[in-house]
DNA sequence: AGAAATTTGTCCGTATGTATC
DNA sequence: AGATACATACGGACAAATTTC
């Protein structure tokens, strides 16, 4: 096959392809897909093209890729909708300048700062930790 | 060249390389990267993975591409991000979790994180350092 | 413990399609 | 129409992480 994607490149519509089994539950949440060689089979497709395919599910959310492991299924939950991170534990504490720190507030290093520390939280994980520093 | 590729891939650190570019100014706002193909010459390196540099810099929001005219840079400001106080410069690097966000995040001490970093600026002073981890 | 097999990650070179200048 | 530039796709090779035997 040469090279022509009328319409839709190929690798979306495999990519449509396989968000429908996951969405349809023909993979289960967590369930591993297909390693990438069985799905060149399954497709005609080269290695390269269903790697792209798989990385629109990435994006979107609803497959996540282990190296050495293969590629599973997330569960479409609310956290595809639009659900606002769950924040969380706000916490002060005092530290010691870095280096870097030190220069931006032209102090010495070691010069003992406040730090506010927070974390947002996404589907039980850990998703971002934030560190805000300012001046005693 | 095999692909050897320790410590970071190839595509990461010319991502590295044209995010400096921008930041610093050499490639202005709004400006045109060098076409793939004069990219392949200078990095001696093939066009996909220049393309996936590239692609890099999209997803952080440093530069636009639009079919058969270039990659543009973007402005490196502060965009859709909720309008925070003053001037605030946002910069990202990778930098290696410390105890605590290793724990937090549930991985080994010295993992690879996004960090952003924002300034804020109040009367010519630096007024808050914040720093925002992520799993890579 | 160790070797082999499996699976994803990176990179190359080439060819062709599509959009813009 | 021609030149330039990005987009898609193929096939091959080797690297790195994991699992299996």
């Amino acid at each position: 096959m040469p090279t022509p994607h009328y319409g839709q490149p190929r690798y979306r519509l495999i990519a449509n392809e396989l968000r429908k089994r996951i969405e349809s539950g023909v993979i289960t949440p967590g369930g591993l897909l297909p390693a990438e060689t069985a799905l060149t089979a399954e497709f005609r497709a080269s290695r390269g093209t269903i790697r792209r395919a798989i990385a629109v599910l990435r994006d979107d959310g609803l497959a996540t890729t282990a190296h050495g492991r293969g590629t599973f299924a997330n569960a479409p939950s609310s956290e595809a909708r639009g659900a606002k991170p769950q924040a969380s534990s706000l916490s002060r504490r005092e530290v010691h300048a870095d280096a870097e720190l030190a220069a931006l507030f032209e102090v010495q290093v070691g010069v003992a700062l406040i730090e506010l520390r927070s974390v947002t939280i996404q589907g039980g994980k850990v998703e971002t930790v934030t560190r805000t520093y300012r001046l005693r």
